[in-house]
DNA sequence: TATGCCCATCGTCAGCTACT
DNA sequence: AGTAGCTGACGATGGGCATA
């Protein structure tokens, strides 16, 4: 009897288990099972079904392409924010701006009148 | 034209957080 | 505890430009 093994396939070629990540050489996937072999210091081999070996690697591909997905997301995200600080930037360099004329301006006004 | 450098973009991984 | 989503970090890749 074969006891499937519950694996979290990795990238394609390799193998994460309890013990770490292995190298994978995968044969006979006709029959609805798989002869994974990977290398490590004994010469082992696990039985791992077909169908469960292709859910993994269906699970992983959508993660993959969420992933992506998010990833595209997240960097519009952040040029819009940085656009917006940038844009708030400008918007407060011109308040400064005309916060400084103006108070020069009530300075010579000021100037003025304590003359006269 | 070939080469090296810089920059932008992308995919992936890993770690964190919020939710169930 | 398990899962999904978000995001920083990293490496790969390609385009533009200067220089030999």
């Amino acid at each position: 009897m074969t006891i499937p093994l519950i694996v979290d396939v990795i990238p394609a070629g390799a193998l994460q288990t309890e013990s770490g990540l292995h190298t994978l050489a995968v044969s006979g996937t006709a029959g609805g099972g798989a002869i994974v072999q990977y290398a490590t210091n004994q010469d082992d081999h696990f039985y791992v079904p077909g169908p469960m070996l292709e859910d993994q690697t269906r699970k992983r591909e959508l993660r993959l392409l969420k992933n992506r997905e998010a990833a595209r997301e997240c960097r519009r995200k952040k040029k819009e924010y940085i656009k917006c600080l940038e844009n708030r930037v400008a918007v407060l360099e011109n308040q400064n701006k005309a916060l400084i004329e103006e108070l020069k301006s009530l300075k010579e006004l000021y100037c003025q009148q304590k003359t006269e």
